[in-house]
DNA sequence: CTGAAAGCGCTTACAG
DNA sequence: CTGAAAGCGCTTACAG
């Protein structure tokens, strides 16, 4: 904490003035004279004073800090989203803690961590939680929003896009389009985003006679450019493929062009997300845009608006179809 | 907080010892019997008590906290190394607080935040730092370590790649393939990365008599692709780009791709940092990999070596050229 | 091994 | 508008 730590005290004491004052002086709407407060700006300037948020947290009940929760690495996704997240935090005066989870499920260490430290709430991203550990952060009254994901077992609020309507609508597109040997790359079959978007893909074409092959993914690009590479090696060259996200429709994209299959000619290929490098001229990935910002800004709605206790929520917003290179 | 903050006091009350051997019980080393551990430890949890770090951290003046701050929301070698810093970090009983800039410069508000939060180091990636921020943070006995920069004129320390070195070696492999029309793509001029890999590439092809092309970009795919467009339609063909990062390389790659280049067989592309997409399929592009993981070790190491007050110290690591597709 | 007490740096009624 | 005092939830000498 540093060998200078000027207090409240030290500040008061050059300033003969009360600690109170000082304090006051630091505390938005206390009634100070503003000959004082002049006064004891100066001097806390001079012996360069800064309140401790830690003592401070300790009376108020407010850290001002929220815990975040990711574990994807390999998605940009995320780093655009934690991006606006400490962004538009900081613009409400929000601190971010950031643990980043290797496990599939976010452990009790790492929520205990965020307990410690006594966030006011935690936005977990990509991560899974256990009911338990969020009984326990409910015991705490601590809020948890879901980003990105959602689970009905579990009490918590969540915000999302509505995956399977948006996947409803590509599979819609395609139809329209002619396709019919449909190919869908799945994420993390355990996330609901993959499942959502699964389910209202082959739900519509199921509808109009079409059964879709779907691949096994897991959300990256290693696993889906190999497991597209194998399916065309079989023979196959199907009329279009959605992936779950970005990242597997790129990997899906490279196999099929080194294939030597042509996009969108022969096969349109579409995706999930509406990330930085869809955009790039080498691929030109059309694509589902995310309302990413919306999203953000719901989440922190959310749980800035945790008094109204009427149980958790679930806000899922709708995005947009991106029309580049890869489909026609 | 929570509406439940269970205190030591209430754990005492319940476990008929004083608050004091609670606080033992909780503190690793402290001497309680160990039928009392048992009884203490039995009734935290069943309250479910955690200890408040707040609390803990105004006393021991160990906040176990270190602030992160990083600028660049498009280079996805950020988002690796922010990975595995929280990671590390973790195991090393630290906590990140994190901080997004969406300025040049790191602003006084933002140390600030750090300082009033008490971490006990600061770690800056990709972002600048004015000396009057470093003396405010020396002051405060504060810890900062430049990540992937350095600066003379600052007095912290500083891990990075050795930059001139490794692009004095990209050259020379360059030279010794047989190109002599030369381009490099800047990064943004004020880094000392993008600086430095320039200086190293420029100075050893300039001793061999060869004036290398310098396109001014900012570490950003479109500006370098655009970049590379304008210089290919001008009529040119080099026969090797080297960008100042991965992103940038691979902006040029898709630039030259689209202008009927082929690569490696007219121009060679050459890369920096490795990040995970260079190996994509569609890429695998040939680069410099970065040493990230021991740079990350290095940076923790500085941190909490912080005692032993010798100067600021500089840590250059080599890291090494991987070849792929985009070189011969 | 354990308890009573002081103190970390603040905020906030309570008087004046 | 200002000061004295209590208290937030801990740790840590100091006694015993």
């Amino acid at each position: 904490m540093g060998k200078n730590p000027v207090s409240a005290m030290d500040v008061a004491r050059v300033a003969k003035v009360s600690q109170s004052t000082v304090s006051r002086v630091f505390t938005p709407g206390a009634s100070v004279s503003e000959k004082t407060r002049k006064r004891v700006m100066k001097v806390a300037e001079e012996l360069n004073y800064q309140p401790n948020a830690l003592a401070r947290s300790l009376i108020t009940k407010k850290t001002n800090m929220v815990g975040l929760a990711m574990k994807d690495i390999q998605n940009p996704f995320y780093h655009e989203v934690l991006g606006l997240f400490t962004k538009k935090l900081k613009a409400k005066g929000y601190s971010v803690l950031f643990v980043y989870t290797e496990n599939e499920e976010i452990q009790q260490e790492e929520i205990n961590h965020f307990l410690e430290y006594n966030v006011e709430a935690i936005i977990v991203t990509d991560a899974l939680l256990s009911s338990k550990v969020v009984a326990k952060l409910q015991n705490n009254a601590i809020p948890v929003t879901l980003f990105n994901r959602y689970d009905k077992e579990l009490q918590c609020n969540s915000v999302c896009c509505d995956n399977r309507n948006a996947a409803k609508e590509i599979a819609a597109y395609l139809y329209g389009k002619g396709c019919r040997d449909i190919v869908f790359v799945t994420g993390k079959i355990n996330t609901s985003t993959s499942r959502d978007r699964q389910k209202g893909f082959t739900e519509y074409l199921q509808d109009k006679g079409i059964e879709v092959t779907v691949l096994e993914g897991d959300y990256t690009y290693e696993t889906s450019f190999q497991l597209t590479k194998k399916f065309i090696a079989g023979g196959r060259k199907p009329d279009a493929v959605f992936g779950a996200n970005d990242i597997t429709a790129l990997g899906a994209l490279d196999a099929l062009k080194e294939g030597g299959i042509s996009v969108p000619a022969e096969t349109i290929v579409i995706g999930f997300d509406d990330i930085k490098m869809s955009s790039w001229p080498n691929y030109g990935l059309s694509t589902w845009a995310q309302p990413m910002e919306e999203m953000v800004d719901e989440t922190i709605q959310l749980l800035t608006a945790k008094q109204e206790n009427d149980g958790p929520q679930t806000v899922k917003l709708k995005g947009h179809f991106i029309h580049r290179k890869t489909s026609t």
